[in-house]
DNA sequence: GAAAAGCTGTTATAGTTTTCACATGAAGAA
DNA sequence: TTCTTCATGTGAAAACTATAACAGCTTTTC
């Protein structure tokens, strides 16, 4: 994973935080103020021990005897996650899965706001979804770096997944979530996370008997 | 993560046979016939080594001089993940998300068959989605146990994810594909993974400057 | 108010995963 | 044929990650 000036914290530690915060989201949700790494490994199947170490790498967070008080941790994560403001995301690909990305909710609720969206169908173009109208592909260039947009969502069939994606990198994008079921050439200076379902069920299908 | 009669190859290693799965999928589509763990490496952004040492846990797969023939290297993959026929499976939640799930094909190309679709909303149970009726959720037991169904996608709201997963696990499911941004407690036999968009967008956030 | 119980942060230890490096076999060139 | 090149599979070493264990601070109990 491509690191930049951070210090030397292992990636894999990084991807355990949305993990707590997502915890952390459900009790705040529940009404509990205070929680302990015993608490949250005994939730995530994760040892307590890897919690408390996990964050320490940030500092202490916590309270002897006490524990970890939840909106404070959440926070101190958010704020390491850089994710304590809203960062906006470009959507190219309005098909049905860009469609039911456009409209899910769980975007804006986490902070993340998809400011434009963009596919190359003559027929979408001009469409309101949301807030927005879906713009042509020949706009994408010029809208995100107007807008200093520098993470994308990629939900296109796979056949123009890296043709996009090599579009995406030239206009300034250093993030993509791909949709796509293909593993993306780039620059590594450039963050990819891949959001595969049918990886996620051939995973599974490796432990099933027949 | 659960592991049941295998041998004890590790899940990370399991969690990588996907993924160069979908690449030799690429390669093939692009009728290439042969590749080597080096290219495959670099395609992956995986060292040689790895990929070598990977293969190694299920036998010989490759030839020495040559490399892997893909065709045969997919098999092989298919067989070992056990996605050398088809799987059911059952998807809860027929919102905007469930709609786009049932709608995507790649689940049928890569042998993952949806096969009933349950609502707790009356307004939705009926409804016609892909060649399937919206089934209530009182028919989920009794539709899943006369299937013999083993894997389910979970796409309910946060606040019933987890009352539905127990229903299902009591149903004989074994394997939860889950949409739901929260972690799911579950008997240590069942298997469960998280496609949680927000996670990988946050993941990618520590790495921007700001 | 003293003792007990609870929980963090951290150092030391154990375990896992990746990389290295090379013996060995295959294919092609001379 | 013989030599060179290429690529696998693998044991050993290195790097990384997780667990265990405990000192020290907090809160609760009696």
């Amino acid at each position: 994973m491509a690191s930049n000036g951070h210090d030397n914290i292992p990636d894999i530690v990084i991807g355990r935080l949305p993990i707590y915060l997502r915890a952390l989201n459900r009790l705040a949700d529940d009404g509990q103020e205070i929680t302990s790494s015993h608490e949250l490994g005994q939730r995530l199947g994760i040892s307590s021990a890897q919690i408390r170490k996990d964050l320490s790498h940030f500092g202490g967070f916590g309270k002897q005897g006490t524990g970890y008080q939840i909106e404070y941790l959440q926070e101190k994560l958010r704020k390491v996650l850089n994710i304590d403001r809203e960062w906006e995301v470009a959507l190219i690909g309005v098909g049905d899965l860009g469609k039911a990305i456009a409209h899910y909710r769980g975007f804006a609720d986490r902070g993340f706001h998809i400011a434009c969206l963009f596919d190359s169908d003559p027929a979408k173009v001009g469409q309101e979804i949301g807030d927005y109208t879906v713009q042509p592909m020949a706009a994408l260039q010029q809208a995100i770096q107007d807008k200093g947009i520098r993470l994308a969502m990629l939900a296109v069939p796979v056949q123009h997944a890296q043709e996009v994606a090599n579009t995406l990198v030239e206009s300034g994008i250093t993030g993509i979530l791909n949709y796509a079921p293909i593993n993306l050439t780039v620059p590594k200076h450039i963050q990819v996370q891949y959001i595969d379902p049918v990886v996620g069920l051939q995973r599974m299908t490796y432990y099933l008997e027949d």
